[in-house]
DNA sequence: GTCTATACACTGATAGAC
DNA sequence: GTCTATCAGTGTATAGAC
């Protein structure tokens, strides 16, 4: 504790990270430009210079890295506080996307990675592998091992239940009569029951 | 038969909306420059306004229109080809998608249609409620009377059936040793039985 | 750390020759 | 129908004052 100048090191650079991911979440890395990011910040375009020298690649790169990492985190953390159930897990998974800024996988993939160079988007490639893709296919792993499940295909099912939940954010909104949570639940069963159940 | 001159009215205009649908597909409307859809037809930028003087924004519209509207009719006829197990309609339904452009629906509604004039956007929702999410829908509603599914949500299941079918599209390739159509046949198996069953 | 000013490239769009 | 030439607007990025 102590003198609060200290403690704001690096406070509008964290601003800016947060300010920028918001708008490329929204809209993609193409459509966003400085002047968006530095317009909502209340500052001038030139400023984000001082705290990211590499400019809106460096920027968006790094905003992704943050997103990914803490979706990482955050979805091992979601998975291991449930239950061994899988549709616990599932459900604990998909609450924590949903809490966060969702990942468009497709967008990222077939837009935006073409845009930067070719190094920095196949790390981030690999990164969104590892922090949305592995985690989930864990929960479809252990339940296979388990017999729970009868699919082998972990890594298919981990993208179609991301792309599932995705699903639920972009729905028009005039669809969406119970809440997302509730949405999520629905989904969830159909993975694990199917529609024809009970 | 006949002369080639009057059969060949509109081909260079169809041959563009061709090549504009393929890079807009690929990369979205933001990052596709009228320059790059006519350097890859071989033409210059400024040969396009002869045949859309509304620019960029007209041809995506356009390109938008007529894609959509073939989707709506082949998943009609694909659905409607099939026969009355929803099993089969909507793996006719996911054959005709992957063998389409692939919609992204979450890039076009959170990416595209930010950039062009809302009556622009608003009607393209719109038609891209009718032409993707309402037959699909249909199937989940017929499955739903006959009591062979147990879910009333049949927009959500569409949403989220075509986003599953999309994550197909957006999966690293290293992951895909089956076909595509194989990897359709899993999930939509998963979708109606589970991943329990059996 | 943020600003102003500006360089430079790119993009959409228009005018007019052929 | 396609071209060249050109323009205005916008976007990234740099230089330097404060």
């Amino acid at each position: 504790m102590g003198t609060t100048a200290p403690a704001q090191m690096g406070e509008s650079r964290e601003r800016i990270l947060h300010t920028a991911e918001h708008l490329f979440n929204e809209r993609g890395y193409a459509s966003v430009t400085l002047r968006d990011i530095a317009d909502a910040l209340g500052i001038r375009q030139a400023s984000l210079y001082y705290h990211f020298p590499g400019g809106k690649e460096a920027l968006f790169v790094e905003v992704c890295e943050k997103s990914l990492d803490r979706h990482r985190t955050g979805l091992e953390e979601a998975i291991r506080g449930a239950s061994s159930e899988p549709r616990d897990q599932l459900r604990a998974a998909a609450c924590f996307i949903l809490s966060q800024s969702v990942p468009d996988m497709g967008r990222m993939a077939h837009s935006d990675m073409p845009e930067i160079a070719e190094e920095h988007a196949q790390r981030l490639m690999q990164m969104a592998f590892d922090s949305l893709l592995r985690p989930i296919a864990g929960i479809f792993q252990r339940a296979y091992d388990s017999g729970l499940s009868h699919s082998p295909e972990t890594i298919l099912l981990a993208g179609a239940f991301i792309s599932v939940i995705a699903s639920i954010h972009h729905l028009p909104a005039q669809f969406t009569r119970q809440p997302r949570s509730a949405m999520a639940d629905t989904l969830i069963d159909v993975f694990l029951y199917g529609l024809t159940s009970r």
